[in-house]
DNA sequence: TATTGTTATACTCTATAACTATA
DNA sequence: TATAGTTATAGAGTATAACAATA
């Protein structure tokens, strides 16, 4: 197959399609907690460890993508805005874990909620059948990956 | 609205699995041209020049949707590698153009095929009826950012 | 005046791997 | 030996804004 011939394969238009749906979508959500001042890995975290009690470094890797070198520095800077701080692991002494200050508690508690009602209002210009429907095509299309 | 009852909403599932979804399927492009060297802009950048007359930076900007200061550093990078060149536009002397070199074009002959058949092997799994619903799903999708 | 691309700044993230402490 | 997290390194991308050349 050369290059021309790649690019008319018929799954194009789909890949390109999720593609630009996600990038719309991931701008549209960075865009509702700008004026935090968190960055996207930072409002990751701070989503992530919401109403949750203190997670693992290892958990909070697994959820948000995010490996542990990176996670370090991630959570160093939000440890110096003060919103998380990190608390030794009783049972396994090589674990760390991190939770929100108080805060951290209360920006999560104002932003969280406001970010989801940012995100309703797009959302519910679709139907429950629409929404239903694209929630199963995501997951045949996330299946084969 | 507050956290928990925020946390419930019924679009989550959906925004969730397209969040899933999406690095599941960047994870797996990445991996197919992690050999070139190339990052993910550069490769972005590579099979937007690739079949192409030269495009402005303006053109490249828009559709890869790099901003132009953080595109001027990519393309230095990969005219480092010797993969693009600039050329001035004749027409509006404010203009600059990029064009992959032959060398450029020699690794997009090679790599694009070969990152569509990796694609390809994936997307294959789906039935055409199941690409097609999930086109119009995430049209749909898309449509409401 | 507006637009195209470059430059400058400062920071953040990324990948990778070596390292420490603990299991 | 394996695992959790930190540290080190070097580079790459990001946002922002000021700037030069041209339209």
């Amino acid at each position: 197959m050369n290059a021309k011939a790649a690019a008319k394969q018929d799954f194009m238009p789909l890949m390109r399609e999720l593609v630009r749906t996600y990038q719309a979508f991931a701008a549209y959500d960075a865009a509702g907690y700008r004026g935090t001042g968190l960055t996207v890995p930072q409002a990751d975290v701070l989503f992530t460890l919401g109403d949750q009690d203190a997670l693992t470094f290892k958990a909070i890797g697994e959820k948000s993508l995010i490996t542990k070198g990176t996670l370090t520095g991630v959570v160093d800077r939000m440890e110096q805005k003060g919103l998380v701080r990190r608390v030794n692991c009783p049972v396994d002494r090589r674990c760390v874990r991190a939770t929100l200050t108080e805060q951290g508690n209360s920006l999560f508690e104002r932003e969280f909620p406001r970010q989801i009602a940012h995100m309703k209002s797009r959302f519910g210009r679709l139907s429950k059948a629409e929404q239903q429907q694209a929630l199963e095509s995501l997951r045949k299309l996330r299946s084969i990956f």
